[in-house]
DNA sequence: CGCCACGTTGAACCGCATCAAACCAGGTGG
DNA sequence: CCACCTGGTTTGATGCGGTTCAACGTGGCG
């Protein structure tokens, strides 16, 4: 495993802004890694309810959780940015109770669960770390909770583009206010509980009152301090702050 | 600390029905607890942004994650029962990005962050139950995910109603078919993402079918499966399976 | 060239919200 | 023992945000 593989170097950067990591830790988090793998857009790269003895971790591109009802309606419950473990809940739950697929194409890390319970046994803070990393994933997923039961269209789309702006920025993916988001506006209906002819009509909106632009896969913001009162984001629930965990 | 007290009894219960829990394992849980404590109903227990350096119990009573609106409307997040570690997360998130409040009286226990940490050091087993149990949450908050963005009115209440019930029976406070739930209609409407009125009129359509009846702080289920069928409820998620993690 | 996935736009519709009022039970004080 | 108050429940009338259905546009690609 190269160590200075841009993807593993994102995962690393996700820890080192909410706590120092020491060397050794990063070179016990390198080594845990068996393979890495590429997937085609798509795809599924988790499937609910199989028995798991690996978690992967997202390198390149962008991934999602998600689950179906049976009248064919999909909810994404969380998007994921490359640096992200997309399934370590996986590691303790031994079985996944939703699906997780690939938005783009992806290229993810596989990680085998004896070396995550080895590190539970030694290396007690950077399992903290880890645990800390699914503790945000859950702190998002409530985040998207109350923006799907109480906030309007608008505001849950400029919320999700608020949120993943901010999360791109920790992988070093954004810059100036832009960043590449290749995905549908069927994902980002999916994602927030719309359908995708109404995301259609506020994107337009959020265009027009000259906030942001979504277009070719690409977001740029023109008014953040605008966009963030639409949204009523507040950054807190991403814990950005350096703290020893 | 009596090792008897019925509220530590239904958090070991808790962890129990997900893996073995070796007596020492039981002895350091139960040691952990510092003190206990009473507090009123719609008493905030934790607030949103204070630094945590102990994390609560639930012993007796019904509690909540929410959080609020600018405008005044509040989405809660999820409804903790008896024997649930309502901000085990704050352990390492050191501040909560939303509150915790008491839906009705509730007794409680407060266990020093130091005394987890301990935990993380010294006892990898136990320490992998707790990160479970937070693993847990994440998954109950992903299908209230699924529920509000996707799931019609009467479907998320039922939902709900399903999913209670099989939590209030792994802390043993369900029986043939009822459970006590003690909170409002209001209460109902803000877990779902719906107004109290709309709330009114599904719980009379769903009690109108046969399927259950909520009244007087009371569920009575009259129709289990004609439930499940109206909420598509599936307990995968709840992870109700004794597995060594 | 023609297909196909995605984006865009309009018109009609509906599930749930909003507004408003009445009802009901328990608790309190006169 | 009644009068009153208060928090919660129930019901009706009306309105809106978002869905549904349908058509058309558009760019990439075999």
């Amino acid at each position: 495993m190269p160590g200075d593989d841009p993807g593993i170097e994102r995962a690393l950067a996700k820890l080192r802004v909410r706590d120092v990591v020491t060397p050794e830790e990063e070179r016990v988090f390198t080594a845990s890694i068996a393979e890495t793998r590429v997937i085609a857009a798509h795809r599924q790269i988790v499937r609910s309810g199989t028995t798991l003895s690996e978690s992967t971790l997202l390198l390149d591109g962008l991934a999602c959780r998600y689950k179906d009802l049976a009248n064919g309606e999909r909810q994404i419950q969380e998007v994921h940015v490359p640096g992200d473990y997309v399934d370590l809940h996986g590691f303790l739950l031994k079985t996944l109770d939703h699906n997780v697929g690939a938005l783009t194409d992806v290229r993810i890390a596989l990680v085998p669960h004896d070396a995550l319970r080895e590190i539970t046994e030694n290396h007690p803070h950077l399992a903290r770390l880890l645990w800390f990393s699914t503790l945000l994933d859950a702190a998002i997923q409530r985040e998207r909770i109350l923006s799907i039961g109480r906030r309007n269209a608008a505001s849950r789309i400029a919320h999700l583009i608020c949120e993943l702006y901010l999360r791109m920025q920790v992988s070093g993916l954004a810059e100036e206010g832009r960043y590449a988001l290749p995905i549908t506006q069927t994902d980002i209906a999916d994602t927030c509980g719309l359908t995708p002819v109404h995301v259609n009509r506020m994107l337009r909106r959020l265009r027009g009152e000259g906030l942001m632009t979504f277009r070719g896969g690409e977001v740029v913001i023109h008014d953040w301090d605008g966009l963030v009162r639409v949204a009523e984001f507040d950054p807190t629930y991403l814990h950005l702050d350096r703290r020893p965990r």
